[in-house]
RNA sequence: GUCCCCAUCGUCUAGCCGGCCCAGGACACGGCCCUUUCAAGGCUGUAACACGGGUUCGAAUCCCGUUGGGGACGCCA
């Protein structure tokens, strides 16, 4: 059978930076093996699940570019159902009515109340120590009228197992785990039990996640044992920490996948940086997203945890943005639009953008900065930097500049070359350093003191803007 | 407290089935070059096998221990 990799958010917030990862990993195993990739949306706790959630994570995904073949809003064949747990309820109560009659399950009259209040004792008597639930209904017999959850009867002797394609073996002793809940008293599943019958049921057959998931694998494999099935491949990802270490929050970098479009980064720069946090492939350090998806294997998943670099992300989203064959003129002009829309910009044809683009490719690092490193060309008249007037744009500097614009009048033809001999020769007569006209040039062209190469400038804002701009410089001066 | 897991430059990592490694790449940081600006680019420098025992002719690589770090132990997922 083909494989088949699941995904499988909670949908109580936006897409955070961790669960994009994980996805990630499973989507680029899915796709390297021809395999199918589900989207699973894990809404049994009611209070924390919105739909506005599962919108902004499906989003999320979307922009991210990882794509599936079952799930929300695509579906999938009749046999797997829905793929939104809270759909689900008669599937799980009637596998939880098969525990309970095997004997592998039992109802509990255990008030919330009564378990937090000995948790409490216990804590006050030493607050090191954790309840176990001491398996007070083990035995008791059906109460009707009472509230009730469901446990597993976990077994107290021997171990459980399982083969991690990442860590390797993992053995839990069963004496260290307790009769956990398994159905609330509202009857919604929780997570064990709702994620085991939905991998086994929708025929997961490999199920990657992260770390934070190790624990309750054995819990999980003790239920598929349970209902008599074969459990699947389970593969655990190395978490990605803060910069000091801890749980990665909102305190130390963007968390939410959103922040990343919203600061204006290239998604697969952002797939770039997060795979290759806890994978390698040699030295290689920039791929393609079809690059990612032919290397991408388990033998070089690492094991230990990392913390998330600002800078090194930074850069390696930068890499995308500099090469054409990641991002192709049009791509980068399409994405930088909104950007320039948000600084209130007509939209800029075509043609005119993707002439703009390779001036600023190299040195914007984000679309943001990129929208802002164009923006002068798109205003008719530029905004100017009063820093750099002053440092730049004198009166005399202003002057010189008008009576350049009448020798490049007659230019032919209008390019780089042509330009910048034109302008060398015409400082040289004057006795004249080239930048001593070049800064005070690019402040009227662009109103900055930085900006793509001068010439390139020019030729993108053709003869007539060149000229205008040129010869408007001593009115740049206030008076 | 119990259980599980991890450990190479500041960071991400290569190497880990032992010799090619007095440990390579990338980011960051410093220097130099290029240069009309800012970048980009080129060259270059600082910087790591946590510690202690084994095993072996030989260990970053295998084993044990110590230390350090992380995770789990919910009617959250």
């Amino acid at each position: 059978m083909k494989p088949r990799l699941r995904f499988a958010p909670s949908p109580s917030g936006y897409l955070h930076i961790g669960g994009a990862r994980t996805a990630l990993f499973n989507w680029l195993w899915a796709r390297n093996q021809g395999g199918l990739f589900v989207l699973r949306v894990e809404d049994t706790d009611q209070e924390r699940s919105s739909l506005d959630s599962v919108k902004a994570i499906l989003d999320a995904m979307r922009w991210l570019g990882i794509d599936w073949d079952e799930g929300p809003e695509v579906g999938g064949p009749e046999k797997y159902g829905s793929y939104f747990q809270s759909e689900r309820k008669a599937v799980y109560r009637e596998h939880t009515e098969r525990l309970i009659g095997t004997g592998h399950a039992y109802r509990c009259y255990c008030t919330k109340e009564e378990l937090d209040r000995a948790r409490e004792e216990l804590k006050a008597r030493n607050p090191k120590a954790q309840f176990v639930y001491p398996g007070t209904c083990r035995y008791r017999k059906d109460q009707p009228d009472l509230p009730f959850v469901v446990r597993f009867k976990s077994p107290q002797e021997g171990s459980t197992d399982f083969v991690d394609k990442v860590f390797g073996p993992i053995t839990t002793p069963n004496k260290a785990q307790q009769d956990f809940v398994l159905v609330r008293t509202d009857g919604y599943p929780l997570y064990n039990l709702a994620a085991t019958i939905d991998d086994h049921l929708m025929d997961i057959t490999l199920v990657v996640r992260g770390r934070d998931h190790i624990g309750n694998t054995p819990q999980q494999v003790l239920l598929y044992r349970a209902f008599g099935w074969e459990p699947p491949e389970f593969a655990h990802l190395p978490m990605m920490l803060s910069p000091k270490g801890e749980k990665l929050s909102k305190r130390h970098a963007s968390v939410s996948v959103d922040e990343y479009r919203e600061r204006g980064y290239p998604p697969a720069g952002v797939l770039n940086y997060i795979v290759r946090f806890g994978w390698s492939s040699g030295d290689q350090e920039i791929f393609s997203r079809d690059e990612l998806v032919q290397k991408f294997g388990w033998d070089h998943v690492n094991k230990s945890d990392g913390k998330f670099d600002e800078k090194k992300f930074a850069d390696v989203a930068f890499e995308h943005l500099k090469r054409p064959e990641l991002t192709p003129l049009a791509d980068y002009a399409k994405n930088v639009r909104p950007f320039l829309a948000e600084r209130g910009l007509a939209s800029p044809s075509d043609a005119e953008l993707t002439a703009a683009i390779p001036g600023v490719r190299e040195r914007a690092r984000t679309y943001k900065d990129a929208a802002s490193d164009l923006d002068f060309y798109f205003r008719d008249v530029p905004e100017v930097d009063p820093k750099a007037r002053e440092k730049l744009l004198g009166p005399e500097a202003a002057a010189r500049l008008v009576e350049l614009s009448a020798t490049l009048e007659g230019l032919e033809p209008w390019d780089a070359a042509a330009l910048e001999a034109q302008a060398r020769q015409w400082c040289e007569a004057r006795g004249l350093a080239v930048k001593d006209v070049a800064q005070p040039a690019r402040v009227a062209l662009t109103g900055r003191s930085a900006s793509p190469p001068l010439f390139e400038v020019m030729v993108v804002l053709g003869k007539a803007r060149t000229l205008a701009r040129l010869k408007r410089a001593p009115s740049l001066i206030p008076a």
